[in-house]
RNA sequence: GUGGGCGUCGCCUAGCGGUUAAGGCGCCAGGUUGUGGCCCUGGAGACCGAGGGUUCGAAUCCCUCCGCUCACCCCA
């Protein structure tokens, strides 16, 4: 027998409510936004995500999905969203369109880690980019727009953490205050935030170790060692959320796991317990479309794990508009009636009318308890006596009243029963 | 990559050295002639994750592997 592969799932009709929920719940913002859906390709060349998350991240050192096709080609399975929609931006020469541009996507994200609670191998999120913009009210939209998803979904004890990480202008001279801050008390550090101290001295701040924390909390802050231009930025977009009303915590410890990130960094939250402390994040990334060939173009963006909504709706026991199906289920008695009511379902299907039947020869009352199980709301009867007259039995399920229906008049009868309207 | 927990019908669970491996849910069928839900009866469905061992005898004890899961790491 086979199962599916580690890391991965099926998602079975009863959780599609949940998928289609917030699918349209972030599709209808999007577009209220003013953002277009764009797709791009499960794969890329490697080189994309190597050259724009960075080496050094994890993400690009120990989980991607990387292989060659048969012409030799070096391709990974998307393991972010953003870079390939960069890539889009430019190769079809979208800094012709207005600025910003501005995208949303829902895409299959791939990662090779060890599957935990709302962690998988593969994962969907939603996100949005928006391109060709530097002021920090866009920054704000991107937030605001993140924060309302989860608002409309009816997500609960949600936090926003918010920093600044500075520009290429400012972020080197931070960081090496940070290292030389670091260096004297490298002997006192984990492993891992020794080998950070080298390579990426920015994750220093993050680590989770509680030997590492106190020297993090102490820690020079970036966003108290911004160039001008990158402190009226970030104070500006403080301004704007403050004016939107969207409450935000500053966390000078908050880093992301990619490089490209330039000034604002910021990640959601849930309050619940557990492991995965992030549902979404985003920020800016100012330079990430020249370093891929483009011309420099500023840009800010987002993006939100599906499933780890889904998982913190369920915690919070968050009901879903309820979907009521409203279909007729054909039953028949004998084998003439059988193919009369096989003709009918035809074509109250053609007629609009969502219809079904079983399809052995079953008795009549096997079909009616399969119509019970399915929960329609009609059953239509079809046998001897009916075909007689010309006419077919309604009953509804619930109560079981039952009448007699002419033939002709039973797609009107229906619509009119089952979606109100004639 | 590193730890902890767990693997018995589709799902949940009992069995913990000798049972035809049990029960509940679900599924299928029947309970008079063409009628669901409740109830009753019956049926299908498990070589007890895999492979080794210990033993007269193993789902039950031991070992190895595999898988799932939670946590670390990292992230969505």
């Amino acid at each position: 027998m086979y199962s599916l592969p580690r890391g991965t799932q099926d998602i079975l009709p009863p959780d599609q409510p949940y998928w289609r929920y917030v699918q349209e719940v972030a599709e209808g913002l999007c577009r209220h936004y003013g953002y277009q859906r764009i797709d791009t390709p499960v794969f890329e060349e490697t080189a994309l995500f190597v050259r724009t998350v960075g080496e050094g991240t994890d993400i690009v050192d120990k989980e991607m999905y990387t292989f060659q096709d048969k012409g030799g080609a070096n391709l990974t399975l998307r393991p972010e969203g953003t870079a390939p929609v960069c890539r889009a931006y430019i190769q079809h020469g979208m800094h012709n369109l207005p600025q910003p541009v501005k995208l949303y996507y829902f895409a299959p994200i791939f990662r090779y880690d060890r599957p935990q609670a709302g962690r998988f191998r593969q994962h969907h999120q939603v996100g949005f980019e928006a391109i060709g913009e530097a002021d920090p009210a866009l920054d704000a939209e991107v937030i605001d727009l993140a924060w309302r998803l989860y608002v409309d979904l009816g997500l609960r004890g949600m936090s926003l953490e918010l920093n600044s990480i500075g520009c290429p202008a400012c972020r080197p001279a931070y960081l090496e205050s940070l290292v030389a801050y670091y260096r004297p008390l490298a002997a006192l550090l984990c492993r891992d935030c020794q080998a950070r101290l080298e390579r990426n001295p920015l994750r220093l701040l993050d680590c989770k170790k509680e030997g590492c924390q106190p020297y993090a909390g102490e820690a020079l802050k970036s966003s108290e060692h911004l160039c001008a231009d990158c402190r009226e930025h970030f104070e500006s977009l403080q301004r704007r959320l403050a004016r939107l009303g969207i409450p935000f915590h500053l966390n000078h410890r908050l880093v992301r796991g990619l490089d490209y990130y330039t000034r604002t960094v910021f990640e959601v939250q849930p309050q619940e317990e557990g492991a995965q402390s992030t549902i979404g994040g985003g920020g800016r990334y100012d330079s990430l479309i020249e370093q891929l060939g483009g011309k420099s173009t500023p840009a800010v963006g987002f993006a939100t794990g599906i499933e780890r909504i889904i998982l913190n709706m369920k915690r919070q026991g968050i009901d879903l508009p309820a979907q009521a199906e409203a279909t007729v289920f054909v039953s028949y008695a004998g084998d003439v009636a059988r193919e009369q009511a096989l003709d009918l379902v035809a074509r109250l299907r053609r007629e609009g009318i969502p219809a079904t039947s079983a399809f052995d020869r079953k008795s009549l009352k096997a079909q009616l308890r399969q119509a019970d199980a399915r929960g329609v709301r009609f059953a239509l009867i079809l046998g001897e006596d009916e075909l007689r007259d010309g006419a077919v039995t309604l009953r509804e399920m619930e109560g079981g009243r039952q009448e007699r229906i002419e033939a002709a008049r039973i797609p009107e009868e229906l619509r009119w029963r089952v979606f109100g309207k004639s």
